[in-house]
This record gives C-alpha cells, sequence and structure tokens, in this order.
RNA sequence: GGGGAGAUUCCCGAGCGGUCAAAGGGGGCAGACUGUAAAUCUGUUGGCUUUCGCCUUCGAAGGUUCAAAUCCUUCUCUCCCCA
C-alpha cells in the first residue's frame, strides 16, 4: 500500500475508502490533488474540524497537494449531514467574516503556499449560479429515490428537511467537479459524515468527465464516553483563543480518559506512530504523564509553542507543583473594594467560578471552595487585604477549576 | 387547504385546579476514593436570603378562579394524517 495512506490507517485516520487499491495506485503514481471542505458557519473552527486538516498535513508532508476548501457558498444552504435539525439561516456578510477567520486559523496550521497547500471558495463558482442551467447539467445527474436512501436524508425525514437542505448535496457534488476542472482534484476527504456527498460527487465527476476520482473518510471522533470529542459544558473547543483559552485546551487534553490517550496522540499530534504506541501502553503515572505531552503537544500545534509552555507551567501551578501562576485565568479587581472587604460568595462569582450567589453558597457548603488553598466553610467569610499575597490571591472551586484575583489600583 | 397531536425547568420526560420550584432519568457541579483518568458511593442542581420567607419559571398574550403548568380564548411554532 501507498505510504502516505498506511500512515494515515495507522494513525487511524480511515474509516471508508471508495477504492483503497485504486487510490494507493494512484498515489505512488504522483503527487495527488485532494480537497477537504468545510463550512464557516461559526466564528471559529473548533478541535472537531481539524481531525481532516491533520490528515491534509500527513498527506502534504508526503508530497501531495491539498485544498482547503471554505464553503463561503454552501454555507448559504446548510448542510443536513449529522444533524437533526435544520440549520439557522446565517448572513452573508457572516459567512465572509467567518471565512477570513477560518482562512486565518488554517493558514497558521497548514501554511498555504499555494501549490502543496491553498485554499478555494465555493462561493465562487456558487452563488452566481444559473439554476436552469445547474438542473440541466448537473441536476438530471441525480436521483431522488437514490437520495432519499441515504442515511443522512432518511434521518431528516423524520423531523423534516427542507428543500434547499436537500439540495446540499447537489452543491457539495458540484464543488468536487469544479475542483477536478480547475485543479485537476481527484480525492475528497472528510468526516465520515460527509460521506454520502463525497460518492456522490465522485459518480457525478464520473458522468459528466468520465474520470475516476476517490473518497476517503475519517471516523468521527468521539471520547471513550461517547461523547462527541472537543465538547466542554461551555460548548466546543475553539481555536480561537479568544473563545478558548490556550489553558482550557491544554486542559481537555490533559484530562481524557485512559482509553483515549492513545487514539489522540495519534490523530491530534505529529509524534511518531511507535512513540504513540509506548506513550500509551504506559500504566499508571506514566500514562498520566504521556496525557501531559498530548495536551502540551495539541496546544502547541494550535497556539505555539511558546503557549503550550505557558499553559503546561500554568497547569502545574495550579495542580500543586511550582510553576507560573500569572498564566491561570486571572480576574482583575479594584483595591478599595478589598479595603471594604468582599464576600466570599460574591468574589467566587466575580471571579466566574460560581455561576451565581446561591451556586457559590452550594459550593461553599458542599466544602469545594478555597482561597489561598484553604478550604472556605464560613460562607459569610470576607476577604480583605489581609488574603492578598504579593497583591494576588488564587480561587479555587472544587479540585480543577482555578481562577487567580489580582489586586489592582 | 382540511383533520389530529403537541410545545414543561440544561436535555429527555412525568404532572393535568391547590399538598408544584414542579416526579424520574440523563447531564452538570461538589465531596469521598484516586493518577488533574475511569468506575463507584454520597450530596447537590431557578434566583434572592438562609431562620421563617420572598421573587421569577411550565411556547406567547389575554381570561375564568380565593387559587392554574394544569380550565377557556386568541396567537406562534412543531409533528402526524388527508389534499
Amino acid at each position: 500500500m501507498n505510504r502516505a495512506l498506511e500512515v494515515l490507517k495507522e494513525r487511524g485516520f480511515v474509516q471508508q475508502c471508495t477504492d483503497f487499491e485504486g487510490l494507493s495506485r494512484l498515489m505512488d503514481e504522483g503527487p495527488v490533488t485532494f480537497y477537504v471542505g468545510c463550512d464557516p458557519t461559526g466564528p471559529s473552527l473548533h478541535i472537531g474540524h481539524m481531525v481532516p486538516f491533520f490528515a491534509f498535513r500527513h498527506l502534504v508532508q508526503a508530497g501531495h497537494h491539498g485544498i482547503a476548501l471554505l464553503g463561503g457558498g454552501t454555507a448559504r444552504i446548510g448542510d443536513p449531514s449529522g444533524k437533526t435539525e435544520m440549520r439557522k439561516l446565517i448572513s452573508y456578510e457572516a459567512i465572509d467574516e467567518n471565512t477570513d477567520r477560518f482562512i486565518a486559523q488554517l493558514n497558521r496550521f497548514l501554511g498555504f503556499d499555494g501549490t502543496h497547500a491553498r485554499t478555494a471558495n465555493n462561493k465562487d463558482w456558487l452563488a452566481n449560479l444559473n439554476y436552469i442551467e445547474f438542473l440541466r447539467d448537473i441536476g438530471r445527474h441525480f436521483s431522488v429515490n437514490r437520495m432519499l436512501s441515504f442515511e443522512a436524508y432518511r434521518q431528516r425525514m423524520e423531523t423534516g428537511l427542507s428543500f434547499i437542505e436537500f439540495n446540499y448535496q447537489l452543491l457539495q457534488s458540484y464543488d468536487f467537479l469544479e475542483l477536478y476542472r480547475r485543479h485537476g482534484c481527484r480525492l475528497q476527504i472528510g468526516g465520515d459524515d460527509q460521506w454520502g456527498n463525497i460518492v456522490a460527487g465522485i459518480e457525478l465527476i464520473r458522468r459528466v468527465e468520465g474520470a475516476e476520482c476517490y473518497g476517503l473518510t475519517f471516523p468521527l471522533v468521539t471520547t471513550s464516553d461517547g461523547k462527541k470529542m472537543g465538547k466542554t459544558e461551555k460548548g466546543a473547543l475553539f481555536l480561537d483563543p479568544a473563545m478558548t483559552t490556550p489553558y482550557e485546551m491544554f486542559q481537555y487534553f490533559r484530562n481524557v480518559s485512559d482509553e483515549d490517550v492513545g487514539r489522540f496522540l495519534l490523530m491530534f499530534t505529529f509524534i511518531p506512530t511507535e512513540e504513540c504506541r509506548r506513550l500509551a501502553a504506559g500504566k499508571d503515572a506514566e500514562l498520566n504523564r504521556a496525557k501531559e505531552r498530548l495536551a502540551w503537544e495539541v496546544t502547541a500545534l494550535i497556539h505555539g509553542k511558546e503557549e503550550a509552555d505557558k499553559a503546561l507551567t500554568a497547569a502545574h501551578a495550579a495542580f500543586g507543583g511550582e510553576g507560573d501562576v500569572s498564566q491561570l485565568p486571572t480576574v482583575e479587581i479594584e483595591r478599595s473594594r478589598f479595603e471594604e472587604g468582599i464576600g466570599v460568595l460574591d468574589i467566587f462569582v466575580t471571579a466566574g467560578l460560581a455561576a451565581s450567589r446561591s451556586d457559590a453558597r452550594r459550593l461553599v457548603q458542599q466544602g469545594g471552595a478555597s482561597i489561598n488553598g484553604e478550604r472556605v466553610m464560613d460562607e459569610k467569610a470576607v476577604v480583605t487585604l489581609a488574603h492578598l499575597q504579593e497583591g494576588a490571591l488564587m480561587l479555587r472551586a472544587g479540585k480543577k477549576r482555578v481562577c487567580r484575583v489580582v489586586c489592582t489600583e
């Protein structure tokens, strides 16, 4: 088998492929142009989007040419795949703005140089599509009966599927065709929920151009307890540091389940396969260390080594060791308020460690609140200047959530 | 267009005139145990005060009633059947 393909397989990226042998042969012959699509429906990419882009990097490393296709056009419609509800329509302006942000984030990760890695936006060919022509040239190749048999649409038959969403598959197929025509793109990769759309695109190209293209999908990454990977209480793990701090991202990976360490190392880092296996095979403390390595690597890939180091040292500081406290989540409170005295309940709320005073009260009652490492038992306790150590103090809610409070003038 | 069913607290889902801040499950949070893991057990889970209590919530707006999530009217949305 082709080496690059084999690497993907070893690392757990492969879920389905339309024709393994054929693709392998094609890749052996020389650089293959491939693409991954993603619709800019939100203000930031999140970690779940990244699986195909990790594969993207592996492929580019092996000499193939990747296109990151931004769905500036398809985002106007909404993909029903894997969704149980209809998507809200997003304004064109928002989509364009999201697109720019996605590109910037991807550029950091992939390094677009215009040949080995480049971007495209399907808005360029979809936005001004002529409806009649599209139906004549493209629409006639699609069978409604066939489409309805696809799992993605069948599920939606229960809850309702609007006509515009139903057309998504045609547009995505058309994307593949366009990229084939413009750039000789022969392979589409993506999450397994895209399987139906990918296959449809391949068939379209075969009918219209008589050419053979390929599709490769990746498993939908879930955590060992069956949840979608990268979901936190606050939502997804975003790449935008303003939405998810590097520290939060670090902590997410630092806290993954034992069973997930191996898989995540393989998929979300570029540590050699052998080493990933070795790291994940460790027991107890060793395995625990592997999680730290995983967290650092991922954070470094997304936010850079510097941020990863900061997150690491902050984590050490937060969890009973030496480290740089200044990188922990921090809030500022004016000196005058310390002079007056701040109720514990209030300070936990302002620090964001409790949702409300009632919540803070519960926290204290259950023994989960501490200041500078001292458990707070009295909900009426008052925080004053005396609590400050070098102008700051450390609040802790439970074992994992910490916040540093800095006194300002 | 006609007929039917339904909208409950983060989610699912009971409740069908007072005893309802609303059962149960899930999830979340906290404690114990630990390895910043999992599993398990315990507690907790609208807000304000914690002593009594008060306030806001059961799709939206009105109405009936001493009293409504529970009854009536209108509206919005969803699903199902027929066209």
